[in-house]
DNA sequence: GATACCATTTTGGGATACCAAATCGGTATC
DNA sequence: GATACCGATTTGGTATCCCAAAATGGTATC
């Protein structure tokens, strides 16, 4: 693999991970350092995890996006949106045997699996509902937003009853598309995202002092 | 102005005001020596413009993205979706004063307007409009949705009476916006979007060999 | 202690050099 | 005429250098 993919990948887990701080200043010798590349693969990089959203230019310089909770709930409003377009599009279809396959995806995970896998799952769900549409400019939204909400989730304070909520709110879903019916299907997801939207505000809006004292930049809403 | 916006800008223009042709490869050498800029600042638009869809990669290298109908219905269905929820939106504010604002932008176009002008107006309806709704990631979507069809539209072959239907139905939008009716804005705005694709789709493809003779690459849906 | 000022360092923007791989041209072969 | 082959050229990927502007830090001044 090329070292811009490389940078870029790397630099991408390292701030989703939170390994960097969302409001953390970003230097662009820093990066070259840390992994061992030139400036041009680096600013390439730069430049894709910009147009991502995971990143923001600061004056001349680079800095890692803070977490922002306006941006949060017009991101939940755009999710909404292109999803219950999206699964509307895909109850309509004729061959629905794609459900399935994101059913076994779910399955996959029980008591044993470590959160992080959970996490991971319950993003892909989202991603690979929008994908069966067929529409790619609806997946590459639904991406999109699925990537820019991810530190945000990943800093959620989340029970395990909160998990399993969640996870019976997908089964759902795809009982409703596997049926063909996309009103309540559609009704089913804007409940899901509606629900996800409250609980992620609320729980980041309660926790922002201490989201503050690990360093984390917070923008209120 | 740095010479990387500054390449971005005049490459865009270029592409989309179809003086390098759909489907053209471009190497780095020649966008360097045609705007007297390094490879740097070229590299750095050409990262751009990818994500906005207007170049793609071939192998190792760049080239100019096709008229690809197939993509065109694709960014239909993307379009109607978020700027039907944008106008929505837009109709449930308490002040929906902006749209006096692109009433009077439509009303700047008269029969000596150039076909430009009027072009260029027909898009910043749609953008503006959705700008309306304060969602950014609508605005966004709205926005990089023009973008990929600009080209589509300015091939297009358009008599004055579809300039002139598509102005009055502009209007009648914003008349439903104005009243604060959601629904008539959004079926307005549905139709309009679905005639404006059959119309361009149909154009394209009854003249796809004229273009083909122009050098264009054109990808069949 | 606060502040204005200046020398130093650091930073991003740009230009250029180098390389491996891909492309291109021409030639020999069938 | 088609094709396989090979050397020359071109191209994108990368590293490195230079520069002006901005940030930094120490110092003198009030």
């Amino acid at each position: 693999m090329s070292q811009m993919q490389n940078v870029e990948r790397q630099l991408r887990e390292m701030i989703l991970g939170l390994e960097i701080g969302p409001g953390e200043r970003l230097t662009e010798r820093w990066i070259e350092s840390r992994f061992g590349a030139s400036r041009t693969p680096v600013r390439a990089a730069l430049l894709r995890l910009e147009t991502e959203g995971l990143i923001g230019r600061d004056g001349r310089g680079w800095t890692v996006a803070p977490i922002n909770l306006a941006e949060l709930g017009q991101i939940a409003v755009y999710r909404e949106v292109v999803e219950v377009a999206a699964v509307r599009l895909t109850a309509a279809l004729e061959d629905r045997s794609g459900v399935e396959v994101i059913a076994a995806m779910l399955d996959s995970c029980d008591a044993d699996t470590p959160r992080e896998e959970w996490h991971r799952v319950g993003m892909d769900f989202h991603i690979e509902l929008a994908r069966l549409s067929g529409n790619e400019f609806l997946l590459r939204a639904v991406r999109d937003a699925m990537t820019r909400l991810s530190r945000a989730r990943w800093l959620e304070v989340r029970d395990e009853a909160a998990l399993g909520r969640a996870w019976a709110e997908h089964h759902a879903i795809l009982a409703a598309v596997r049926k063909g019916d996309a009103d309540e299907a559609a009704r089913l997801l804007s409940a899901h995202i509606a629900g996800s939207r409250d609980r992620l505000v609320t729980s980041l809006h309660e926790d922002r002092r201490g989201l503050r004292a690990r360093g984390f930049a917070v923008v209120a809403a």
